[in-house]
DNA sequence: TAGAGTTACGCAACCGGTTGCATAGCGAAG
DNA sequence: CTTCGCTATGCAACCGGTTGCGTAACTCTA
């Protein structure tokens, strides 16, 4: 029962069993190549000694290692935890087992996780690559990569349709009122970024209104926070934040500078990941991150199952989830000042 | 340089080389066995071709897999994010990879995800694990285990000191004349609701206040905003919550019955995981995620060259981060009603 | 220049599974 | 009772690395 490792292994179990390993392997695998008796008579033999199969042998004969990487350009979103929870949820089920890499919004350790993870890993899911589309597809021709958040033509991704949830947004405040509105932007080198802005543009066009651009760079609590002037400044009414973490920056400068929200500015976020924990609670534009990461995941069965079917391009939907943080606009007559 | 698989082998690479395979072996993991011209010949080879090591491979015949796991008792807390981000600075820079699981509160769920990582990793974190000290210890002969926020005699564990984080929190109270002090607490099940529980009691006794249990059990937003009717009704002026995310709860549902903060009631809460992301901003007791994250790979790394070690109890101590959730205690005449 | 010691490399077994192929043993058909 | 075909199992190669051991070639000493 024990050799230097201390694991039981096949071959011990076979030789208990009084067969041979590859029959303990079929037990396992493919019972139904075998007599009921055996597979019965094995398994029991095998739960006596404790024996459960080494995945990492398993892996290197068949190929498959029943395990995938998770790379994600920022961890302490919480959009994050959220689909990874998604991601997982599926991956459970199937018996996967997923490594996580937090690429921190830096392309160089991204690269360093992929190439950490590639030879373990039947598949990577990619969350907001901030790397450039090149060496993207080269790691895309290593194995099977899904996207989420980025759309580079020829890889299977999911990506969300923010045209309903921020149509909604900008109809709604276009409703209270509004016709000077601000989007706050995040990174840059984020495709959400720039899709978010392209679909609040559209909306604010249809709805004949004015859009104010106020890009923050970055989306983080302290970036929110030192847009509040530019906000303040803006002579708009209203403003949708690239994200919710964002949003909430801008909600505690707001604050800050005794701005009233909603009396006396509109704000809407969106990821929908704060629920009713800001005061007051953020609306939001919801962009289901379970969902996602559940998506993801069937994705990569699909391809992994399928390598040679047409790469799909997963669309979610998005909603406004309306709380409390917009309002009629207020008059233009009192011009709000510091 | 293609084999049914895709990917380069140390075979290919021999052969390119006009050497034996154990050579390519050696030129990349024991460079000082070989010739330097070697050595320089083989890696360049390799590089030309693409190779790089096949970690299952490698972890098989060696039976040093390089992967960790990380399993978590709940992974949309933020205090975890934080703490993977410590254990990966760390695995990082010693080439290791990690596995995430998240248990979710659930013993049958964690004690599934434990069984399935245990044939490729080298050891296993369990952050707060919530399976009873049998089956830890089941685990614990399976491979290296460290525990983190959970005391269990002869396993290497990384705990936090709440001695002197608590005592500060509580004398900062006592000097701002409260004399009544809620504990609002977390999770029953958990070690850190345990200790946290027993610091503040030991300092509150010192300090010759008064202590007044309110257990949340869960430590969730909406736990805390439930918590306040008792809170109010409770007869004291100043509250420590289980951890942060609680104590948001707890703001909101004071915010929203009128009872203002720090003016009427001061709240502080533990893990200083939401910065000054609050309104006001949390006076919190810091415990240090990142540290705790770090601090735990390196104790397993320490078990890992050496098994038989004393296992270790590494403590990391805890303070108070003042910000503007506290103030004088309110005077006692007019009380707070709804 | 022969013998001893050292160095750099090859050989082959091994890690723990999986799987294509060969075959023994069986029941059915002729 | 032979022949055929099928089924359950064993044999052995393989996945892609690592490593103990053996040895040819070289350096050093006498």
């Amino acid at each position: 029962m024990d050799n230097k490792r201390g694991r039981v292994t096949i071959r011990e179990v076979a030789e208990a069993a009084g067969v041979d390993r590859s029959t303990v392997s079929r037990a396992f695998t493919r019972p139904q190549m075998i007599r009921p008796e055996t597979t019965e008579h094995v398994l029991a033999v095998a739960e006596r000694m404790g024996y459960s199969p080494n995945r990492l042998a398993r892996a290197l004969s068949t190929g498959r290692a029943a395990n995938l990487a998770l790379v994600v350009h920022d961890l302490t979103n919480p959009f994050i935890p959220r689909l990874i929870m998604g991601v997982q949820r599926e991956a459970d089920r199937a018996g996967y087992c997923i490594f996580i890499g937090n690429a921190d919004e830096n392309p160089r350790d991204e690269e360093r996780l992929l190439s950490r993870f590639v030879s373990q890993v039947e598949g990577t899911i990619l969350v907001a690559s901030r790397l450039d589309s090149d060496r993207v597809e080269d790691f895309a021709r290593m194995g099977p990569v899904i996207l989420v958040n980025r759309d580079l033509e020829g890889l299977p991704r999911v990506l969300v349709d923010y045209t309903r949830g921020f149509g909604e947004a900008v109809r709604h405040l276009t409703g209270l009122g509004h016709r000077r509105i601000a989007y706050v932007g995040g990174p840059e080198s984020s495709w959400s970024n720039t899709v978010r802005l392209e679909a609040v543009r559209e909306a604010v066009n249809t709805a004949g209104a004015e859009l104010v651009l106020l890009p923050a760079g970055k989306a983080s609590f302290h970036a929110g926070l030192n847009m509040t002037d530019e906000i303040v400044s803006s002579d708009t009414t209203a403003a949708i934040a690239f994200d919710d973490i964002l949003a909430q920056g801008i909600l505690a400068g707001l604050h800050a500078r005794g701005v009233e929200v909603p009396r006396q500015y509109s704000l809407i976020g969106c990821d929908d990941i704060l629920g009713d924990m800001t005061h007051p609670a953020l609306t939001s534009i919801t962009t289901r991150a379970e969902e996602t990461g559940a998506a993801a995941f069937r994705l990569m069965v699909e391809r992994i199952t399928a390598p040679d079917s047409v790469p799909e391009r997963h669309f979610l939907t998005s909603d406004l989830v309306l709380r409390s943080t917009t309002g009629p606009a207020p008059d233009k007559s009192p011009r709000i000042v510091s």
